[in-house]
DNA sequence: CGTCAATTCTACGTTTTTCGTAGAGATTTA
DNA sequence: TAAATCTCTACGAAAAACGTAGAATTGACG
């Protein structure tokens, strides 16, 4: 039968997913955060699931580790989320070129 | 003298920020949110300190509230706090001509 | 299939955090 | 200054996350 997903969240869904491209199993990616390896699949387990919800240092770390910007968590539109990593991997060149851009449509509304 | 932000999140000042931009008292914000107005001042108040830390919940209904994504409070990059909250006021083929623009720069990486 | 190893999940008691209350402090307006 | 509006905070109660220990699941190989 399948997992119930009554208490996922849109944070674990993208953590999982990101965790999951980034390849590296719950219990490597807490000790890379910083928690003690004895509860640290326990914990990014319930944080995936929707069971717990980490502080936002926490957040801020894993985020860090996987290398993708904070906000990328709270999207729950992807062609968003994908915005937001895209900017991120960006030079600075590039970044400006997407506020321009952006500024200009503004411009429009 | 100035207030101590010792305990100031990334969260509460770009809540405080939006809130003020809004226009709106604490308070009213957070009845508009399903606060019970006799706490909600302090709640608010809390959370735009960094005292305390709201839920996802509580965050998602924030950010419907003041118009912005809910990825728009953990950025800390100004610029792509600016992106994100134009997006979300773009129109669908806007919002699809911001995506096109990225994927066109993503192939020059 | 069956087994071993790796990975993920969860019940339970403890610890930590947030909540609601009540009122104080600060700021603005008349 | 006084009154009204807005914001902040100490305290005990309630709720949520934590660490532990081990169970369940998944995957690779024989």
């Amino acid at each position: 039968m399948a997992k119930a997903a009554s208490k996922s969240t849109l944070f674990g869904r993208r953590l999982r997913e990101a965790r999951l491209q980034f390849g590296m199993p719950q219990d490597k990616l807490g000790v890379m955060i910083g928690l003690d390896e004895s509860c640290s699949s326990a914990r990014m387990s319930r944080y995936e699931n929707g069971i717990h919800e980490p502080p936002f240092k926490t957040i801020e770390k894993i985020a860090l580790a996987l290398k993708l910007p904070t906000a990328y968590f709270f999207c729950e539109d992807d062609r968003l989320a994908n915005i937001i990593s895209s900017y991120q991997a960006s030079d600075e060149h590039q970044k400006q070129s997407i506020a321009d851009y952006i500024s200009q449509l503004k411009i429009m509304l």
